[in-house]
RNA sequence: GGCGAGAUAGCUCAGUUGGUUAGAGCGCGUGAUUCAUAAUCACGAGGUCCGGGGUUCAACCCCCCGUCUCGCUACCA
């Protein structure tokens, strides 16, 4: 690897639109915290820049819903989630925001670099407008019923009630949540950045001289290359972000995804005036942290944009985690299936290491992971409190007992005491290795090691039974357990850097240094140490139960709404009741449509006539098993091409809250083309 | 449907360019030990390396066909 001058670490920017979980610490916080912590050990120029991501829709919806200013969810989350990181102890620089006004010069500027080299494409197209309330529309601001599943507050681009994603086009009985007026189609100006004219170029940096990235990510950004870029609109039809810099492009601003990754960068100006040296030189070294689902933002758009810009250097690794699991369930915000840092500090104060420790350890590396509570008190009990915590106080205890305190000499070595010195320094290097490689579940384990040696070396040294025989030998034994506790305190430092600052204290250590590590006279005979107190402290049973009844309280009562019946509609008049055509039909043909998932082509006779209708229902019925079975039609509805066939109204299917769908059929066979009524 | 990643001991994971008896930690069992938070140390049991073909003197590893999990993407009237 080059020798690079300075580091700059980024951690993806938390959306401010919830709190952190214990999800974002394993994948990104945690192993960006540690290895922030090991550079900075190393004395290496290094700056760990994070922040809060404050624009984009869903914090304008939840602002409305709540009925409060966009700026007073994100202050909630902001200031939050930034107290959380400090007292977890992840050591950012700083944790800035991007409703900073920095934020705004510099992306502004970003853009309007881009802007001025001719960069950007401008293009029309059509989007939803709310003539009443005179803006366009988000996806997300478009409210109408559900084809699917009836629920009549399904957005524009996805149903929450089934799941389903939707376009606005979808909907049946449109509504701008603005002003509830029906939605138009209208032409709008944006800005777009060609992705396409990188593709060679990106080809090349990143298949090419980056063989060494992460499977998963690498893999992923193959899978984007191969398939061809698209250029990219970089700017959105909304009134809560950074406004385009351009003449006449009021009511537009920044699409998020733009806006986001120049926090970035925004962040490091407002720490530092040296912002460029970190941002601009090829000496500096910037390393990503994200989860899986930022890979191609951070691999593909964003070196495109700094690409684009000319003057920036790129990252030269991105180590994205997979996600972590909640006890066999994927965590989930709106459905409160998480441990939430906030209140797991104060669940479990004073325990921030055994969070970081335990999430380290089953950190997702290669795949997804799965946090449970059992495990977590497992890791703490039989490996923070059995090898770590214990072996730190034998030490220092037998220490105290037999000299007051002060270290002793270490006289006459043999051959086993020797392989034990030199093995500190072998673990040394492993951590330093694994680090190196982003493998933190492995460094932790190596880091671990050395506790395992000095366990082992005391059980087969026996100290309080040669002291009885030959005090001498038991100096030099003490002296080499002592050189193992002080390497664990510097060693285990970025892991568990609370506990080892304690540690540190008890045995009167300096500042850690990377480079101290493996040295095997780190205190010094008649150094003194005090009386240790408990490093770890067992987790009891009540206190695992106590976090697992409250994630059994939340799944309760996930599924008492779930089972709840769909809020009922609004009143329609008889009229517009008769004007639905719903009647019988049989099914003589089905066939599955090539290249989808759900799709089904049915032939039916509806009484009338013979005709084709294409329906979401291959994941529940196989096309064989349907045939000749009668089931009930809207009729009338409005023909529409669905992967290229026409399909003439729709099939009536009640949903289960699994999201199983069942026909709906006459109780006796009738004639085909009855209508319901 | 397309693409990417993954599947190895009860659990969480290693397994280097194919090369003898597939490893570690935790859990489990047995023994030793008592300085230490009933902690530690030693030993042991546990595997159809997802399934099926193929290439090879030799396959956990390479190729082909499947299955399952996660993600991205298309699709749902």
């Amino acid at each position: 690897m080059k020798n690079y001058k300075r580091h700059l670490i980024t951690s993806a920017l938390p959306y401010a639109n919830g709190p952190i979980h214990i999800g974002h610490l394993a994948g990104v916080y945690v192993p960006s915290d540690i290895y922030t912590r090991y550079l900075r050990m190393k004395g290496a120029d290094v700056i760990s820049i994070c922040g809060s991501d404050e624009h984009g829709v869903p914090i304008t919806l939840k602002a409305r819903k709540e009925g409060v200013t966009p700026q007073e969810i994100v202050d909630r989350y902001h200031f939050l989630n930034k107290k959380a990181f400090e007292d977890f102890g992840i050591a950012f620089d700083i944790y800035s925001r991007t409703s900073n006004k920095i934020h705004y010069e510099t992306a502004s500027q970003f853009f309007r670099t881009l802007y001025d080299k001719g960069e950007f494409i401008e293009k029309t197209s059509e989007q939803y407008y709310d003539e009443e309330a005179k803006c366009f529309l988000a996806d997300r601001y478009i409210v109408g019923t559900c084809p699917h599943c009836g629920n009549e507050n399904a957005y524009g681009d996805q149903c929450e009630k089934c799941g389903t994603s939707l376009s606005p086009s979808d909907l049946i009985n449109p509504h701008s949540t603005v002003s509830g007026s029906k939605p138009v189609l209208r032409e709008t100006l944006h800005w777009y950045l060609p992705l396409d004219k990188y593709e060679s170029w990106l080809k090349k940096w990143i298949l090419g001289d980056h063989k060494e990235w992460k499977t998963n990510v690498y893999g992923q950004c193959k899978s984007w290359l191969d398939q061809g870029l698209q250029p990219r609109a970089v700017s959105r039809d909304l009134d809560w972000g950074v406004p385009v810099p351009v003449e006449g492009a009021d009511g537009k601003v920044l699409y998020v995804w733009f806006d986001a990754p120049i926090g970035y960068i925004s962040a490091t100006r407002e720490l530092t005036p040296d912002w460029e040296k970190y941002w601009k030189d090829s000496e500096t070294r910037m390393i990503h942290f994200i989860g899986k689902d930022n890979i191609v933002f951070h691999c593909i758009i964003f070196p495109a944009m700094l690409k684009a810009e000319g003057s920036y250097i790129l990252p030269d690794n991105v180590p994205a985690n997979e996600f972590l699991n909640l006890e066999s369930d994927k965590i989930s915000t709106s459905r409160n299936w998480a441990v939430w840092l906030h209140e797991y500090l104060e669940d479990f104060p004073g325990k921030q290491d055994v969070l970081r420790y335990s999430l380290c350890a089953s950190m997702p590396e290669t795949k997804d992971n799965d946090f449970t509570w059992k495990e977590f008190q497992a890791r703490n009990n039989n490996e923070l409190v059995a090898i770590l915590g214990n072996f730190v106080n034998r030490a220092l205890v037998l220490t105290n007992n037999y000299y007051d305190g002060r270290v002793p000499e270490r006289g006459r070595t043999d051959q086993t005491d020797e392989s034990v010195l030199a093995e500190i320094a072998v673990l040394k290097n492993n951590v330093s290795e694994s680090l190196e490689n982003f493998r933190f579940r492995e460094a932790l384990k190596e880091a671990m090691n050395l506790a395992r040696l000095g366990n082992k070396y005391l059980a087969d040294a026996e100290p309080w039974k040669v002291i009885k025989t030959d005090p001498e030998r038991v100096k030099t034994i003490m002296n080499i357990a002592l050189q193992i506790t002080a390497n664990l305190s510097v060693i285990c430092e970025p892991f568990l850097p609370f506990s080892m600052a304690k540690l540190r204290q008890w045995i009167n250590y300096g500042k850690p240094m990377w480079e101290d590590a493996g040295k095997t006279d780190l205190l010094k005979p008649g150094h003194k140490v005090n009386k240790p107190e408990l490093l770890f402290e067992k987790i009891e049973d009540e206190a695992i139960q106590r976090q697992v009844d409250k994630l059994l309280a939340t799944k309760k009562s996930n599924e008492a709404a779930s089972a709840s019946a769909v809020p009922g509609k609004q009143p329609v008049t008889f009229d517009d009741f008769s004007r639905m055509d719903i009647r019988t039909a049989t099914i003589l043909e089905a066939e599955k449509v090539p290249k989808t998932t759900k799709l089904l082509k049915l032939k039916i006779d509806t009484g009338l006539d013979v005709r084709t209708i294409v329906s979401g229902i291959a994941e529940h019925y196989k096309p064989e098993d349907i045939i000749g079975k009668q089931i009930s039609i809207v009729a009338n509805l409005e023909p529409r091409k669905i992967k290229g066939i026409e399909s003439k109204g729709m099939i009536l299917m009640a949903e289960d809250k699994d999201g199983k769908l069942v026909m709906v059929q006459p109780e006796t066979k009738v004639n085909n083309g009855s209508t319901i009524k």
